[in-house]
DNA sequence: GACCCCGAGTCTCGTGACGAAACGCACTCG
DNA sequence: CGAGTGCGTTTCGTCACGAGACTCGGGGTC
């Protein structure tokens, strides 16, 4: 499953997701990011099948999210490391963290939390608006067509635009069907 | 469910693939964002067939991500709604698109643009310290173990531990590949 | 040298998810 | 009645994945 082309599509996350929406990449990512450098590490870590880690992690380097570096010669080594490409996706996995474990907790608590390395805080990614500085909530937000897309496809029922009015203020509550 | 299985991890980001991490999934929860919230909406803006979109959507609403909206009686008629649950994934493509506009530009400029739908001021998803406030790059973050992974399996080849030491300072430019 | 160990991939094979496109269904309209 | 619409479902061939054996280069020990 999870082939990676999408097509004609002109949304840049689909483009993103062409790169880093196979399964397992992100995982493995994450892996990286955590310490586990090494192939069979990984295998380990992971469980995923040799075959498939070996294909994501030439895919990955190919597009220069990460790098091999070579960590002992006779028998030639490589460990992985992230580049700063690669690096910049943390915060989607950040979030997707804070979502699983809200959403889907584990009975014994959380199971990973990301801390500031300067003051020790706990991290969150958050949405925030660039020019008044607050945080918002995803009904805070409009979708704007940009300069790639004058005259293309928009929603043609447009009764109700972009965005998402049915939920109400920030960081809504509506409908938070907390489920096991 | 349908190869979506992470097998026995314990990180909540696995388990948060889980769910959204199939092939289209993310996109689709895009589209409805964007006021695609028909069927055939979807299939003509997403292009992906009709029975994988069947499947997505019938899985997004068992996991209560979305829901069914009736807008027409006499053929039934539903549409689709983003729900809170569903809603703060939004971060998460936020931050893909931003990636991908920034490593994958399309030649006539940026193709969505999100906008603070109060001030009208640009929208950014980013790593923000909870206590000290600031806003963090990748290479300011530690991922420490947390209360459920007592004694589980941590970075074997310590001499790296979680982190991107290699990667120095907030923001890094190192090795920023920038490629077509 | 004989033997086993290690780490990093590669190969083979069976299953199952996906893509393409036709089909089914319930209803409206002319 | 026949055509059109909106929403799925079915069928079928192909391709990606999972499981696990295999290869390859080299080290350690005796």
């Amino acid at each position: 499953m999870l082939g990676s082309d999408y097509g004609g599509q002109v949304c840049a996350s689909a483009r993103a997701l062409e790169v880093v929406g196979q399964r397992w990449t992100l995982l493995i990512l994450r892996d990286l990011f955590l310490g586990f450098v090494r192939f069979d590490d990984l295998v380990d870590s992971l469980g995923v099948t040799r075959s498939v880690l070996a294909r994501r992690l030439s895919h990955l380097e190919e597009h220069r999210l990460i790098s091999r570096e070579l960590y002992q010669e006779h028998p030639e080594r490589y460990e992985y490391r992230i580049t700063a490409k690669g690096a910049e996706l943390l915060d989607v996995l950040a979030r997707l963290l804070e979502w699983g474990e809200t959403y889907y907790p584990h009975p014994d608590g959380p199971t990973r939390l990301l801390q500031h390395t300067g003051c020790g805080g706990a991290v969150r990614s958050l949405l925030t608006c660039t020019s008044c500085g607050d945080h918002l909530g995803p009904a805070d937000v409009t979708a704007l067509p940009g300069p790639a897309r004058a005259g293309m496809s928009h929603p043609p029922t447009s009764e109700q635009g972009p965005g998402l009015r049915h939920l109400h203020g920030p960081r809504t509550g509506v409908e938070t069907t907390d489920e096991p």
